[in-house]
DNA sequence: AACATCATGTAATCGGTTACATGATTCA
DNA sequence: TGAATCATGTAACCGATTACATGATGTT
């Protein structure tokens, strides 16, 4: 279980309320994990009874409360033990190849429409993610400017360089799913074409 | 939810127990669609409830109960349905590239550790699914066997080029992600080997 | 005044995992 | 006789999704 590690590693760069965390965890991380606000609030009620973060409570205006979290030492040390453990991974599940394995049987239009949008879509986030790689690159980004000043810049320089590269490699990976489609649509051309001929006879 | 196709999918090729369901997802359908026997039973009875499936009672030895189950006019049609319908794409969750993104603060010695395996666990994979490949596209399967007599052979060749075209394209991912975390590894060792110079400044 | 955004939650449901539970059959 | 395999299930729990629910604040 990683969100509540997500939770925690984002709480580690600064302290956050449950909204901006799923903020970030929208626009930043969802390429990596995803979650939505109805698992991050009761994950940080969670991470607070276990004593791994701490909610400050305060106001936003002169009604609206609002808690901003902060992790604890013990916060620390777990995120860390986390780090250092062995990655737990997901048992496989690819709907798209699954999806693919028929296309003998799947009408030539549908496979043509689904793997034409499999294409695009791969495409498109390949150059997303190249983008924020390269933005990462450069530092803009404001999960860096918030360790500006607190950060010594000779690691600042070095998280920058982790965070783009890994999202350079995500953006090789949507390329890959995008040329791998490509393949399938020229397999499935292909059979089409051989069975046409084979009903012409 | 895609486990009840793969049930649905795996019983129009031949009718079987769920026993011998829940070993051929383990043994042959698990690099597309992992499930064990105790999604695979509930799933049956859904299914049955559904008139997707009938299951008929028959005895293994003179004691021992057994239900084969086979795909119906309605789950024939069901089947048909859903390969038509847009690919249902699951969210994005990458534990291995999220704990790589923090390369950065991972002692060394557990970024050898982990990345090392799991580029051994991605070649091993990539081997097996070329081999996987290579034998459905000779048609050695039981899959296959269960299908001949029952389907024109043309259709019997079409399915075997299909199944060990997407066996081919897993196995082309898994030495993508082998790659992948070789690059990785490159550049967490270059990391470390500029840190180790800074710190000697 | 209306709309977007900030902010926090809960409830129902679903799909999946892990563990528990049982017993027949086959083969060495 | 014991181990492996065949065969079928349930229960507790977990994590995630979707929908429901509310209200303040800032912007146009």
């Amino acid at each position: 279980m990683s969100t509540r590690h997500v939770v925690l590693a984002l709480l580690n760069i600064q302290p956050a309320t449950g909204y901006e965390l799923a903020q970030v965890m929208k626009e930043s991380i969802e390429p990596l994990w995803s979650a939505t606000h109805s698992q991050i609030y009761p994950a940080l009620h969670k991470l607070e009874r276990d004593g791994l973060i701490l909610g400050e409570e305060g106001l936003r205006g002169t009604r609206m409360k609002r808690v901003v979290y902060r992790v604890t030492d013990e916060g620390v040390r777990e995120l860390e033990e986390w780090i250092a453990r062995p990655v737990q991974y997901l048992p496989f599940r690819d709907p798209f190849r699954l999806w693919a394995s028929y296309f003998d049987v799947c009408p030539p239009e549908v496979i043509e429409r689904n793997l034409e949008e499999h294409i695009k879509l791969q495409t498109e986030r390949a150059e997303q993610l190249a983008e924020r790689a390269s933005e990462l690159a450069k530092g803009n980004h404001p999960l860096f400017r918030a360790r500006e000043g607190r950060v010594p810049s000779a690691e600042l320089e070095r998280i920058k360089k982790a965070r783009s590269f890994i999202y350079g490699e995500l953006a090789a990976l949507a390329r890959f799913e995008a040329e791998s489609a490509t393949r399938i649509r020229e397999a499935a051309r292909a059979m089409h074409a051989s069975r046409d001929e084979e009903t012409a006879e």
